[in-house]
Formats: structure tokens, C-alpha cells, sequence
DNA sequence: GATCACATGTAAGAAGTTACATGATTCT
DNA sequence: AGAATCATGTAACTTCTTACATGTGATC
């Protein structure tokens, strides 16, 4: 049973988690913030939020004070470990592979949840798995630039600068937690 | 009837358009390339040809000297129309807020499928799009940075370094574009 | 009185994932 | 002979998209 979560699945999690709310405060949330391209659409949102319910990882009732039908949403302890597992997981090559956003989204969640030291070890892990995969990539260009058309090697190239610019951006990232855990 | 066609759809068909090819081929082409992250299960590919087949995009017969049972695809009149259109569409600046692999398969087979200066045009919608996208993404940040964790504010920065890297490559490529058309 | 914002959902259909199924051919 | 590779597919399941449905309270 269960198995697993999508994306929209813990960014749901992780916004209840930051602050308990409605169904509808999620979806203005999508709609409002750089979060929307994860889906902001009922269809979508409310059953995800009946199968974290359904898992038992958020708990919903009815709000007594309002007016209005309206559910409020907050977070189980199954579902703060949930949360947990999902933003400490060590940060594989195939997670970079498959783009930055997964990634940023852990990452936002990241410090309110569980602190500076785990933020740090998850830039440190994003870290390593940048400078397993940008050699790769690289390596590929060098290997099959020259039978390529024009534009497929820019694009190519596209995605080099692209995951370069991620590695210095997580460098300085990690400058950035190193000074906060250690000067304490 | 028909309607849309999924990215991996027109991925297939650009590849098929470059060379006939068989859907094992293809399968193989997402495995060994980085455009393997659109899906290389063979339960993904071989309905995804059905549905293009269907649509009168692509034909395939049997390869008759080969031993092997193997369908080899190509691309119809209709299906050639269809991949033009995709790849000539402005782009919109929700399709920059969406993620950059959309729109760099599309350039990837620009210039064999339509020329030089089609990708030239290609590249200065997508210049615009951008120069619409990054202003936006910086005034929110610049509104919200204040009341968001250093987390959240980092990831939202990573993004916004992120499409300030592809607006430095869109001008990159299109000088190198410019240089081909006009140079002749 | 009508329309807009709040608030929650369902229904139909499309598309992807994982795992399985099948069979031929080449390599060891 | 057995294993790996070539080659094509199906089945069950999950999820998302688009569009519709429903009803309240506030605003014009």
C-alpha cells in the first residue's frame, strides 16, 4: 500500500508543515508564488490531499469559528517523518540529472524544517553529485560535438553552463551555511 | 480529435524526422543520450508511437532484408507539418516558467529540421520571453525575500542565477547565429 | 439582483511507470 | 546449451489535465 509520493505530494507536505491551512490557501499559495509550475488545479490538488490523508500523514477537519465550509489541514507525526526522509535523502546523480526543481524544492523546505546542519549536508551532498555529473556531461560533448548540428550542441551546451552555474551557486550556498553553523 | 502531443511525442518525432529509424532505435538514442530523461521505458515509447502513427504523423513497415521482426518509422507530410509548427511557435514566457527542457529539445532540432534562420528567430522569442520572465522573478524576490527562510530565499536566487545564465547563452547563440545568416 | 471571491470537490480521459510477456539471433 | 542482446509489445496502476458541479458570503 502507499508507496509513493509525487512532487506536488510533499510540497503539500511541506507547506502544511510550515503553517496548518486550507486546500484552497495551497492553491492560491501555487498560484501566487514561483511554486505554481508544480500545478495549482483542484483536480490535482485535493485528491493529493486525500491520499496524504488517506496515508495518514495529514489529518483534516472542518473549522468550527468559520462561516464558510472550510477544512483545515496540519501535519501528522507521520507525516513530519515523511517529510523528514524525503528532505535528508542523500542527492543522487540521477536527481541532478533530472533538473535543479525537485532539488530546490527540498532545499527550500530545508532549514525551517530541520535546521542549518542537515541544509548543509544536503548542499553538500548536491554538491557532490554536481561534480560527479557535470564531467559526464562534459565528456559527452567532447565525444560527440563534432557530428552534431549547431543548435544540438548549443543546447547541449545550454545544460553544461546551466549545471555550472548551479555548482557555483551551491558553493556559495555552502559558504554561506558554513558561517552560520560554525559561528555560533 | 487528436489534440496535443506530449513532449516525448515531438521528441520522437524529430528524431524520426533526422533518420528512419525502428522504436528500439529510439529507445537506445534516449539511453546513451542526455535526452534520456524524457523516458526510455518501452511501455512510454511504443504507445507514444501508436498514438503518432494513428494520428498519420509517422508510418512504419517491416524492414523486409532484415531478419530481425523490426518496424522501421518515417515521418509523413503531415507528421513534417506538425514538427514545424512546434518548433516555429513564438515562445511564451510561460513556457520559460515551465523549465528550459522543453524549449532546448525544440532548438536541439532546429536548425537541421528548418535552418539557420529560423533558429534565429527561435532564439530572439526566447530572448524576449526571458527579458519578460527575469524582471518578474526578481521583484517578487525582492517583495518576499524579507519574510522567507534563508532557504527559501537561496533556492529562489538559484532559479533567478539559473534563467540569468540562459539569457547570457541566448545571446551567446544568437550572435553565433547572426554570424551564419549574415555571413554568406 | 447579479456577480465576484471563497471553498470544496467529481468525472472523463490521457499519459506515464513498472513489470511482465514473447520470440529471434548472436555470442561464449 | 545457455546467456545476452535485439526487438516489440501489453497490463495494471497511478497521476495529472480539463472541465464541470455546487454552494456561501460579500460587493456593486
Amino acid at each position: 500500500m502507499s508507496l509513493q509520493i509525487t512532487l506536488l505530494g510533499y510540497a503539500l507536505l511541506g507547506l502544511i508543515r510550515q503553517n496548518d491551512c486550507s486546500g484552497y490557501d495551497l492553491r492560491k499559495t501555487f498560484a501566487e508564488t514561483p511554486m505554481g509550475t508544480l500545478g495549482d488545479s483542484p483536480g490535482a490538488i485535493y485528491p493529493a490531499l486525500r491520499r496524504l490523508e488517506e496515508r495518514g500523514l495529514i489529518r483534516s477537519r472542518p473549522v468550527k469559528g468559520s462561516v464558510r465550509q472550510r477544512r483545515e489541514l496540519a501535519i501528522t507525526n507521520a507525516g513530519v517523518k515523511c517529510l523528514t526522509a524525503w528532505l535528508t535523502a542523500k542527492v543522487q546523480v540521477t536527481d541532478v540529472m533530472s533538473g535543479m526543481k525537485d532539488l530546490m524544492l527540498r532545499f527550500a523546505f530545508l532549514d525551517a524544517a530541520l535546521g542549518e546542519a542537515a541544509t548543509l549536508r544536503f548542499l553538500r551532498s548536491m554538491e557532490a553529485a554536481l561534480k560527479e555529473y557535470v564531467p559526464e556531461l562534459r565528456s559527452y560533448f567532447q565525444s560527440n560535438a563534432a557530428h552534431m548540428t549547431s543548435s544540438a550542441r548549443l543546447a547541449l551546451e545550454s545544460g553544461i553552463l546551466s549545471y555550472e552555474a548551479q555548482s557555483r551557486w551551491v558553493k556559495r550556498a555552502i559558504e554561506v551555511y558554513e558561517g552560520k553553523v560554525e559561528g555560533r
